[in-house]
DNA sequence: TGAAATGTTAATGCCAGGTTAACGTTGGCA
DNA sequence: TGCCAACGTTAACCTGGCATTAACATTTCA
């Protein structure tokens, strides 16, 4: 479960977010005030901070800067009004990770927050092995043996969902709901065409064999040493 | 100027990349063993390390972890043999940002320097605020006032453009070598079709101004406070 | 005032990617 | 062993998205 910090003075909003967070499943400590937020940060190290730039006492940029000298590479995310201009440049200069301008709706929020999380490798790898092939899901690429393929989005996310169950039978009905949502028998030409491209890349690759299920489905084997 | 550093004991791959990387402008420190990569590390703080895993003495995994006690958001890049698996697998732990292995072309080796340099923030900025918006253009993303758009791929070229030489004239001309790589009455009319449309998202934003200098270009001027 | 420059909206054409077709191969069962 | 269903492979087809181009409108300047 990811843990955010969120440092905002605003009363309502503090409890309308923290409870909207709660629901995406995010654990989330709200704070009222820089100093208690500085504390809650010091105890708990959360995945993201949260911070309001107008806080009363410590400002957000105060804390920021303190949370970034204590933990330099701690993502930071801030909120702010529309006349703060100058603090979102100083923001982006301490290595902020981004801002969103009051007022925002919520779902613009969880948008960033998972952005962020992303890109500071707390959610799941951005980058899967296969034999001696690289593949970057998200940028739709893999290499391997002095090549670069860029994958269509479907090629992507069947090798994917491939290789997140490697060594495990998956069934074809099983593939067509996670991937195509439905299963009917022209979907299933289709998932063929793709396994078929798959293996085309895959193939010089000697450890790993992408095998059918006859009657049932496939399963991506990787020879472990 | 980008700093690499680069740990290989081959020494003629280490010279042809060390030259190579240098034609793509960088500035390359070369080592023959880790106890030197290490020095090296030490004393230049190079923006990137590739280290070759096989190396004599030191090894290029240990070499790794060292680097990433001393420097836990230091960028790093293993060179590695079709033999070492495990070693990837190992590197991708410590929080290596990518892998190679060999043998590789050069020209994915400055791929992967390139990606790993965007993704740390040590290439040009990876957010543009404009008044109350946040542009990222590598997402082809803009968003404020409470709205989110995935603009195409040419409107972002262009608003990247016109953003990083806001409040300067740009001519008409220089805007369609720059991104369309040549001056014709109809490329200009496609221009004309995007400028019209980049208004349009920035209407709300009323400290940003998109100006046309009649038979001359364009300038976005950004109110300073 | 007229013409050129530019603005705006929509039509057009092209391309990429997923789906579907067509033919081939394989495996399992009677 | 032969047949048929399941799946493999390659290419054709269709659609959506995007840049370009068209068509009409507006603005500016000599």
């Amino acid at each position: 479960m990811i843990t955010l910090l969120l440092v905002e003075d605003d009363k309502d909003l503090g409890k309308v977010l923290k409870q909207y967070l709660e629901m995406q499943d995010f654990r989330v400590l709200l704070s009222e005030s820089g100093e208690k937020g500085w504390a809650l940060f010091r105890e708990q190290s959360p995945d993201l901070c949260i911070l309001d730039i107008m806080l009363p006492g410590m400002d957000g940029l105060t804390l920021g800067k303190k949370i970034k000298q204590a933990a330099p590479d701690q993502p930071l995310l801030f909120l702010t009004a529309r006349t703060s201009k100058e603090d979102v440049l100083q923001g982006l200069k301490m290595g902020a990770d981004d801002y969103i301008c009051k007022p925002f709706e919520p779902e613009e929020l969880v948008l960033r927050i998972n952005n962020i999380l992303r890109r500071s490798g707390k959610t799941e790898p951005e980058l899967m092995a296969i034999g001696q092939f690289r593949f970057v899901p998200d940028q739709l690429e893999l290499a391997g043996y002095g090549n670069t393929y860029r994958l269509t989005l479907k090629e992507a996310q069947l090798l994917k969902y491939l290789l997140s169950h490697q060594n495990q039978v998956l069934k074809r009905e099983e593939i067509l709901a996670g991937l195509w949502g439905e299963n009917d028998y022209f979907l299933g030409r289709s998932m063929d065409v793709f396994i078929s491209r798959i293996r085309k890349y895959l193939k010089p690759e000697k450890e790993v064999k992408l095998e059918t299920i006859r009657g049932v489905g496939y399963v991506l084997r990787t020879m472990k040493r």
